[in-house]
DNA sequence: ATTTTTGCAAATCATTTGCATATAT
DNA sequence: ATATATGCAAATGATTTGCAAAAAT
């Protein structure tokens, strides 16, 4: 156990185990990311556990050069060309998603690997995850509609999240 | 009426005025985003009509830089950035929309200047434009599970189009 | 006549790639 | 030990921009 925890960067070497606690924030933090790859069998190398660190403390979505600036800033050096292969693989593995902003940039979100669509704050950028909510229905009627034979859809909602409205009832 | 014509580039001066079949097809052709610049007041400017044309003759979604060959091909001689600006223009005029592949690629359409979606053949590119069916009733649900305020949404949907399926179902 | 638009070439920005070195298994 | 992954710097590709010349109103 004590060695899975390990391999996977929850514990380090030196202290034996970490505490409970610590254990606990750190898989909450950046071990969703690193679970996928290791189960998917590619190799936990240290640029990507801190490719997974930034991507978990981020809120909302980001850029590649979102990414690249918050390693700068930590002084953490992965090279650029790492991150963007660690974005790729990681999208790959369908730990992150890519969403095209209205405004036509590629960002990313961090999300989970079954089919959904995300709620995007136009306001914060944070985005909320949501399930297939009837799509196959209407998926159904448009490829009756056209004739199409329907593979698959992308659906993207632009809005204000709650914590938004809230803020702009309060002040300005 | 011969005026309005000629400014729209339907007809040109020195014939006096072209045969009605030529007016028709130019009309079908080209003129629906020479019409909407028109009426948005922007100056209709040959390299502007040559980019209307050439999308036009488009079939399915195109990039900018497939613009860029048409043009090169056909010998037109319009800028790389002309063709920029002009998608950006149509795009702002609602004329063009931009779609985003699941490759990435920054694709236009042309279509109409009303809400609505596409659905796209991933075998050929042809686009085919659907309305609303059903989707204010989805976007509602979902801004009620989310408690987002739902400002607007975009859909996209592949699949293969009736040709591809009748082609395919032939030979291979 | 005046304002808008163009074309060019250079600048910028995002992303990818080759390859020698470093690292995880 | 060996396959994989990294970092660098250079290559590529897409898009934007400054500015003087050209065209539309």
């Amino acid at each position: 156990m004590a060695d899975y925890l390990m391999r996977l960067g929850l514990v380090n070497g030196k202290s034996g185990i970490a505490s409970i606690r610590g254990i606990v924030e750190a898989m909450t933090e950046a071990s969703a990311i690193v679970t996928v790859l290791d189960r998917a069998g590619y190799r936990l190398t240290e640029p990507r556990r801190v490719v997974a660190g930034l991507i978990a403390d981020r809120t909302g979505h980001f850029t590649a050069a979102d990414l690249v600036d918050d390693a700068r800033q930590r002084r953490l050096d992965v090279g650029r060309a790492t991150i963007f292969r660690a974005l790729e693989l990681f999208t790959e593995l369908n730990a992150v998603e890519r969403v095209d902003l209205p405004s036509g940039d590629h960002a990313y979100v961090e999300c989970e690997p079954v089919h959904h669509h995300h709620v995007i704050c136009s306001q914060c950028g944070r985005t909320t995850e949501v399930g297939a909510c009837g799509m196959p229905a209407i998926a159904r009627e448009i490829g009756r509609r056209t004739g199409f034979r329907i593979q698959s859809h992308r659906l993207e909602l632009f809005g204000i999240c709650p914590d938004c409205q809230a803020a702009n009832a309060r002040h300005g």
